[in-house]
DNA sequence: CGCATTTCCTGGTAGC
DNA sequence: TGCTACCAGGAAATGC
C-alpha cells in the first residue's frame, strides 16, 4: 500500500480535509492538515506515517476494516467513508479512507511524537530491514514470558506481525504457538525470522490478504489468501504431514496450528531442578 | 513494568 | 422471514 501510495500522494497538497466519523482520538489533528504538502509516504510496522511540509505527520492505520481509496467508494462501502482528503496538484484528486468496523485511525500528529500511540512509539524493528538479525531477534524474543504468538503480536519484538503472518510462519519454523518466547531457541528464532520475511515478501508481491474487505488503493483485492497454508483452515488437513490443524485461542486471538509439527518442546531446565 | 483481560465496532452467519 | 447470539481481530485502556 505504501508503494502505491507513494507516486501518487508525494508532493501534493492538501487542500480540505472532510471528517464524517465522529470525532475522536482515532481521528484527531485533522483541522491541521489543510494548506500542507505531502512530503513522502513511510510506514513503520503496520502504521503509514506521511511527513507534511509544516512539521505535522498524517498517520494512517487500516485496523481491521480499513480501505484506502483513490475513487468513492460504491454501493454499501460508501456508508463507511470516515475520511475525505482533497489533493492538489497537476490533477487534483480525493482520498477516501474507509473503514466499516472503525478500528482504524486517520490522524495528524506532530513529526515524531507518538504519545496517542503507544505501540508505534515502542514499535519493534522492521522485519525487513537490514538492522534486524537472528541474533538480535532472538535475544528480542528472550526478553518476555508471553506464548510467542501473543508476543509477535505486540509488535514489540518485531513490527508488523498481525494475526495471519504470525500463524503462517510459526507453521513454516515448525514453532508450537504456545511456547514462551523466552524458550524460542536460537535455531528456531533464526528459523522464524526467516519465515516471516518470506511470507512478508511473498504476500507483497501478490497484494496481500483479501478475504472480505482489504483492497488496494486501485481497489483490487489482494492474491495472498489462496497462499495460506494455516490461518483459516482449523479443521483441515496440515498440508505438511496430513494431520487435523488445531484451531484454538491465545492471547484473545484465534490460532491455527499442527500439533504434530508444531510440538511444544519442554524447556531445557537450567541449574537445578 | 509485565502481562491478562476487556473494550471498541459492524457484517456475516448459525440456529431457531 | 425475522429474530437473537455469536464470531472475526489491532491496538488502547484497564486491572492487578
Amino acid at each position: 500500500m505504501r508503494r502505491e501510495l507513494e507516486p501518487w500522494l508525494s508532493g501534493r497538497q492538501i487542500i480540505a480535509v472532510e471528517r464524517l466519523a465522529p470525532a475522536g482520538p482515532k481521528y484527531t489533528g485533522l483541522e491541521r492538515a489543510p494548506g500542507q504538502r505531502i512530503e513522502g509516504v513511510g510506514r513503520r510496522g503496520k502504521f503509514l506515517i506521511m511527513p507534511l511540509s509544516h512539521g505535522d505527520e498524517l498517520i494512517a492505520h487500516l485496523g481491521m476494516t480499513g480501505v484506502i481509496s483513490d475513487s468513492r467508494p460504491t454501493g454499501t462501502g460508501g456508508k463507511h467513508v470516515r475520511v475525505v482528503v482533497g489533493l492538489d496538484g497537476d490533477d487534483p484528486r480525493t482520498l477516501y479512507f474507509q473503514d466499516i468496523r472503525r478500528f482504524g485511525r486517520f490522524l495528524v500528529v506532530r513529526a515524531g511524537d507518538y504519545r496517542s500511540l503507544p505501540t508505534l512509539a515502542a514499535l519493534g524493528p522492521e522485519p525487513l530491514g537490514d538492522e534486524l538479525s537472528a541474533g538480535l531477534f532472538h535475544k528480542a524474543l528472550q526478553r518476555s514470558a508471553m506464548p510467542i504468538k501473543a508476543y509477535l503480536l505486540s509488535q514489540r519484538p518485531i513490527a508488523g506481525v498481525g494475526n495471519i503472518y504470525a500463524d503462517e510462519a510459526l507453521w513454516t519454523a515448525r514453532i508450537n504457538p504456545r511456547t514462551p518466547s523466552r524458550e524460542v531457541s536460537r535455531a528456531k528464532a533464526g528459523a522464524l525470522l526467516q519465515a516471516l520475511r518470506d511470507v512478508l515478501q511473498a504476500s507483497i508481491l501478490l497484494q496481500g490478504t483479501t478475504f472480505d474487505d482489504y483492497r488496494t488503493v486501485g481497489g483490487e483485492a489482494g492474491a495472498f489468501a489462496s497462499s495460506l497454508k494455516v490461518y483459516g483452515r482449523g479443521g483441515d488437513a496440515c498440508l505438511r504431514c496430513g494431520s487435523q490443524l488445531r484451531k484454538t485461542v491465545i492471547g484473545g486471538r484465534g490460532t491455527v496450528y499442527c500439533s504434530n509439527c508444531q510440538r511444544l518442546r519442554r524447556a531445557a531446565s537450567r541449574g537445578s531442578s
